[in-house]
Parts: structure tokens; sequence; C-alpha cells
DNA sequence: ACCTCCCTGGCC
DNA sequence: GGCCAGGGAGGT
């Protein structure tokens, strides 16, 4: 599932790619991925250059000129290939773009949560990336600014760092990763940290997001995440206590506990975390 | 600030 | 054959 790490990895991959290249063609083979859209995509789309490859948050952004903004957001199965035109395809491709080299970039997504989108300036205020808190890579909140927020929030900490409207760039696997490294419990309340706390849960956030794209992120068993060219993240075996109920916590030896927290699967150790 | 919905491969 | 994974958006 592409988080932060995730899609800074394949932004990595991708900008050189398709920096300065023009959009040819436009096929989509499957509607739900075209969503929260006005206009025609194609339209908005065909015959603009790509000036620059940037990342919000989960967001793949491609600035075109003519001040449009190509979105991408893999959702949970979202995959993303650039391949010569005639290269096999593989199932589950849903949107094929053409670019005047020869090359396609084409989004890969079974389960269809993922989206694009060409958005214009005025749109982008009302999507999804512009509501987007600051980047939890390269612009997390002062620690003043984050108990501040986190003080109004009634809900488990665990469900505030998933909001994408408070820092934005953190989903499941590395909220656990966070935590785990702050020593905080996944289900205390937001609202009830001290101040060491919120610091230490800071502090967290920077490393485990580093370390996750130090390894070009976590590719699981089903292997839903893939960098463009193929390779998978290695990060998975660097997990210290997402996916491993059961087993022993690295850090104390205690069992790791699984739980659900606001429909997520949350793993937490219960003698490292309080 | 909460809940519901969408979707399909893989597993029991 | 049924359940699970879970991101974001939109509605209440």
């Amino acid at each position: 599932m592409p988080e932060l790490p995730e899609v800074e990895s394949i932004r990595r991959t991708l900008a050189p790619v398709l920096e300065g290249r023009v959009v040819l063609s436009c096929e989509i083979r499957h509607p739900r991925m075209i969503r929260y859209q006005r206009g025609d995509l194609r339209s908005r789309i065909l015959g603009h250059r790509i000036e620059r490859v940037r990342r919000a948050g989960k967001y793949l952004l491609a600035e075109l000129d003519g001040e449009r903004l190509w979105v991408t957001h893999l959702g949970m199965s979202g995959r993303v290939e650039v391949t010569e035109h005639l290269g096999e395809e593989g199932p589950h491709t849903r949107v094929v773009i053409g670019l005047d080299d020869g090359r396609e970039f084409r989004l890969i997504d079974p389960r269809t949560f993922g989206f694009i989108q060409v958005l214009t300036p005025e749109e982008i205020g009302a999507s999804g990336v512009g509501r987007l808190g600051p980047d939890a890579l390269d612009a997390l909140p002062p620690a003043a600014e984050l108990e501040r927020m986190l003080s109004r929030r009634r809900a488990a900490i665990k469900t505030v760092l998933l909001d994408q409207t408070v820092v934005a760039g953190v989903g499941n696997i590395y909220a656990d990763e966070i935590l785990h490294r702050a020593g905080i419990s996944p289900v205390r309340q937001a609202g009830g940290l001290d101040d060491r706390e919120v610091s230490r849960l800071r502090s967290s956030v920077g490393p485990v997001l580093r370390e996750g794209l130090r390894w070009n992120g976590t590719s699981l068993e089903d292997r839903a995440y893939l960098l463009p060219d193929g390779r998978a993240g290695e990060f998975a075996a660097k997990l210290r206590v997402y996916g491993r109920q059961d087993q022993p916590c690295l850090t104390c030896g205690t069992p790791i506990r699984r739980l659900v927290i606001g429909g997520r699967s949350s793993f937490w150790c219960p003698q490292c975390q309080i």
C-alpha cells in the first residue's frame, strides 16, 4: 500500500523519465479511475508537457504546462509502470498515458481505489491534494503547533496520524512503526498526550519514513506495491510491529498485539508502548 | 468529527 | 462461498 516512502520512491524513479515529455495519448480502461474530476481528463492532459514531477503526502503530482496539475493517487493497490509502447501489458492496467518518446505511463490497480485527476489551479484548493496538512517528510509542524493540533482531538492517536489534513503521507503501516518508535500506544487519545510524548512522536516520524525510503518502501507478500521498474521495496524486512501479531517485540520480546482502531489493523507492543 | 462506501485477489 | 485488506471522499 503506497504511503509516503513508497510514493517518494516511485517519484524518484519517475521524475527523470517523465520530466520534459509531452502527453500524446490517454486511454482510460476503467472509468472509476477518473473521479473527483470536473471536465474531461483526456482533453485536459493531451498535448501538455510535463514540467516537473512532485509529491505531496501520498499524492504523486506532475506539473503540466498551462498551470495544470496531473494528480495520481495509488490508493490501496495502485502501481505505476513506464514501459515501451509495445511492452507486454499485464492484467488490471486501468489507465495508459502515451508519451512523446514512445513510452507509456501505465496505472495498474486491481482494486481501483486509486485515481487520476487533472486539476486547474482553482480546483486544487477544494481537492484532496489541496486539503493536505504539512508533509510528514519535509514540513512537519513545529512541536508546539503539533501539540495544539492534537490537543483538540478526542480520537485515538493512531486515527489522528492517519488523518491527512493533520500530517500528510502517513498510512497504516508507518503509523504503527512511528508509534512503536515513540513508545506510545495506538489507542491513546490524541489530546491526552503530554508534551514529552508529542515531542517523541514528532521526532519519530522523520526517522521511520526516511528509513522506509532508504529501502524503497514496503512490498508485502502480495507484492501489490512495486517500483515502476518492477523491483520490490525492502522495508518489509525491517518492520518492527506491523504484521507481526504474536511474534516477539524486537525490543523487549513481549508478543506483539493486534487490534482494530478506526477500522484499521493496528499492531503494537503492550510493553514498549504505553 | 464521525460513518459509509467503493473494489477484487487471495485466503479460510 | 464468504470474508478481509483499507485509502479518500462525501454525506450526516
